[in-house]
DNA sequence: TCTGGGGTCCTAGGACCC
DNA sequence: TCTGGGGTCCTAGGACCC
């Protein structure tokens, strides 16, 4: 420990956690003057959909992220529904993390709203914490609108709790002398990592706050909990010493996958097929834009009754990025199950990725269908998603009920199917 | 007419190999 | 004849995050 660092209110590093507030509808709230100062909620396009963020205003009526619509509609029958425009905030989203550069390289980002910086090494350059933090708000405010609650702190665990503090636009510090006191304030379930199931496990053992969780015997944590009953204890005490990873382009992806909840719960096996075709190509169309392949399939299902949730994977015996393939695996594993319910969602993944080899497959046949993917994918970027699919049929053909979904790939199956 | 969709990480058991 | 142990890969499920 040098000098400077015995000052240094946070102990070694600081660390900045910045959340930004109902992103999403105050997106919506700036593009369009009408929906300022008005409950907004930002929803799917879907008949099932749920509140992915809703605007303060509407907050204030008791909407909730998550809440069906019905519910939301309940608490506030005025609330302005807006379908999101998830291009818009992820384009919005990056271009706030690149503001956040100007203070530190070390920017993690962890989540479209929300990003850890460590600016330790920042502070010559730019002043204290505060006045980065202030410099920072100020920033974002000029340039989107927008506002976001900051949280600073000795590590990424209480910058993150610390941002929770305070909403909208707030600033809250968590210093070296102040942690045992905060953690002794603050219940479990605030903790970034702590859900409702080890909530429940930790009240049975009469630990309410951080600090009863930080004096708990760790030996009986660990009995419980095994090796997460030692995370437990370090996070009970505020302790964390995980670093600020920057988020770069290399940084790899470990799964793709698309899900969808129908709009019908359905049975019948050629009405899955469809969605899973769909669902296929969507994942094979992000693999093939990212530049992986990927080896593992995997299907979930979720029944009727929406409490019956299972999954089965397969892997294939060679990696793949074709929509194919993914969509044979997907069949493969459907009909490995008997359905005992009717389907609500579901779900296509392909996980076990590496980076795509730069020689295409040695097989003649392999080289025309990574071709022909790549032809589809041009004409799909251009024209907008599912201008061109391969022998399928989106909903509306699922009401003429006569289409037949081939297990072959064929090429010249493909024909001009019209979306939206 | 209830209840989205994108992920990560961990566990635990079994197969298989040396 | 009574029973190793390590490592890796695979599968299914669950907890958690936004």
């Amino acid at each position: 420990m040098d000098g400077q660092q015995k000052e240094n209110p946070f102990g070694g590093r600081i660390i900045m956690h910045v959340d930004m507030n109902a992103f999403f509808a105050s997106v919506e709230q700036q593009r369009d003057p009408n929906l300022r100062g008005k409950p907004v909620a930002v929803v799917g396009s879907s008949k099932r959909t749920i509140v992915t963020t809703c605007s303060y205003e509407a907050r204030a009526f008791g909407v909730k992220t998550g809440m069906a619509l019905w519910e939301a509609k309940r608490c506030c029958p005025d609330l302005i529904l807006v379908v999101g425009r998830n291009r818009e905030y992820t384009h919005i989203s990056s271009l706030i993390m690149q503001l956040m550069h100007d203070f530190t390289p070390l920017v993690e980002t962890f989540s479209v709203d929300e990003a850890f910086l460590d600016i330790s090494g920042s502070l010559t350059l730019f002043g204290t914490p505060e006045n980065i933090a202030h410099q920072l708000k100020a920033r974002i405010r000029e340039r989107f609108g927008l506002t976001c609650s900051i949280g600073i702190a000795p590590n990424k665990l209480l910058a993150k709790l610390a941002s929770d503090m305070q909403k909208p636009d707030g600033l809250t510090f968590i210093p070296l002398d102040q942690v045992a006191p905060v953690m002794d304030r603050t219940p479990i379930r605030d903790m970034c990592g702590i859900g409702k199931k080890t909530e429940k496990a930790l009240t049975m053992l009469g630990i309410r706050t951080c600090g009863d969780l930080g004096r708990f015997p760790v030996k009986l944590l660990r009995q419980k909990f095994g090796i997460v009953g030692e995370a437990l204890h370090r996070m009970g005490l505020g302790m964390d010493d995980s670093p600020v990873v920057p988020t770069d382009e290399s940084d790899q992806v470990k799964s793709v996958g698309h899900s969808m909840t129908l709009e019908h719960d359905l049975e019948k096996r050629e009405e899955i097929l469809r969605y899973l075709l769909q669902l296929a190509e969507m994942v094979g169309r992000r693999m093939r834009r990212y530049g992986v392949t990927g080896k593992t399939v995997c299907l979930s299902v979720r029944y009727a009754d929406f409490y019956t949730n299972f999954s089965r994977q397969l892997t294939l015996p060679r990696y793949t990025n074709l929509s194919a393939d993914i969509y044979h695996g997907a069949v493969t594993l459907l009909d490995s199950v008997q359905l005992a319910q009717p389907v609500r969602l579901l779900g296509v993944k392909l996980s076990n990725l590496r980076h795509q080899d730069e020689q295409l497959s040695l097989f003649e046949g392999e080289r025309k269908k990574a071709h022909l993917a790549k032809a589809m994918d041009e004409v799909n970027s251009r024209f907008g998603e599912f201008s061109v699919t391969f022998g399928t049929l989106l909903a509306d053909d699922a009401k003429k009920g006569s289409f037949v979904i081939s297990p072959a790939w064929r090429p010249e199956g493909i024909r001009k199917v019209d979306v939206e």
